[in-house]
DNA sequence: CAAATAGCGCACAGCTTGTGCGCAACTGGA
DNA sequence: TCCAGTTGCGCACAAGCTGTGCGCTATTTG
């Protein structure tokens, strides 16, 4: 969390790297002006650092069948540590759910949902998580179109 | 879009890639039990069809400095297509809008933002959602833990 | 001002990638 | 039933990539 410092070297690649991690060294150091050498042992030292946590392939999800999505947000009755520890489960347990966040605000929960389709969708929200005993509240946005989808950080070196 | 049918090697290979996409060819093959050939093949053609959309390095965000993300929820006045044009750009202009949604729903856009702090992300709401002649509503749910946070896509492949 | 340190590119050994090839297992028509 | 065509497999190998030892230079430190 603290005492790495990160030169201008190492953003452009982090920031080269989070839109392609395929590159080899020699491609990676003429775009950021270093040697292949030194982007090998830069981009091991920020995967030891942690700054690097992985490298994954990005893949189509409207080919992989799956047609939609929606932000849900959900409000819990109880807010005991215990309590929400079973409304966790029900989310770790889902592939459906991309993305689960605890946040303050109107919502106590907000999720990133995906799904084959609408009844897919609908199915969860009535069958998995409106009958869940914490559970006071589910409200969704379905989405519609996707304006935008950064894959990594604004990193300020590229 | 259609014609292109994936079978459980090809699952086995997308699910693992998205996990980790550094593997090499024969540790890619060991864990979807191919020969390292078969898998650089395979893998060839998932990117030439398009459903490896390409790879990514994966950074941690609270090491590059942005320690606050929020799901904001917009409103808009009008709704003609050119009317929101000028949204979007406002939206695609800035690094801070990690995702930007059209929805149906409650609200018309749900986006995703990354901030430094509370006092970065306050800026960018006072001083460019707010004062958009289109917006009329704003209102945001702070991410205070994540509890789930997928990479990809639920392949069932593995 | 000298010693120590940090960071660079070059060179090279070892590993990885992608393709040609031959083989085996399915497919479809007569 | 049978056989030609097709598909998909692993092996082998050439070409290319990766990561480390090395010597060099520039910056930092006492």
């Amino acid at each position: 969390m603290h005492g790495i410092s990160l030169d201008r070297y190492d953003l452009a690649i982090l920031s080269v790297l989070q839109k392609n991690s395929a590159l080899t060294n020699s491609e990676l150091g003429e775009r950021v002006s270093l040697s292949p050498s030194q982007c090998s042992r830069r981009k091991a030292r920020l995967e030891a650092e942690g700054v690097i946590k992985g490298y994954s392939a990005r893949l189509d999800a409207s080919r992989l069948g799956f047609g939609l999505r929606a932000i849900t947000r959900v409000n819990l009755k109880a807010h005991g540590e215990s309590m929400d520890d079973d409304f966790v489960t029900l989310l770790t347990k889902h592939a459906m759910v991309r993305e689960a966040y605890s946040v303050s605000g109107d919502a106590d929960y907000v999720l990133h949902v995906i799904a084959k389709d609408l009844t897919e969708f609908s199915d969860f929200i009535h069958h998995h998580l409106l009958p869940h005993p914490n559970v006071t509240q589910v409200r969704s946005e379905i989405i519609l179109r996707s304006m935008k989808e950064e894959q990594g950080l604004p990193v300020s070196g590229g």
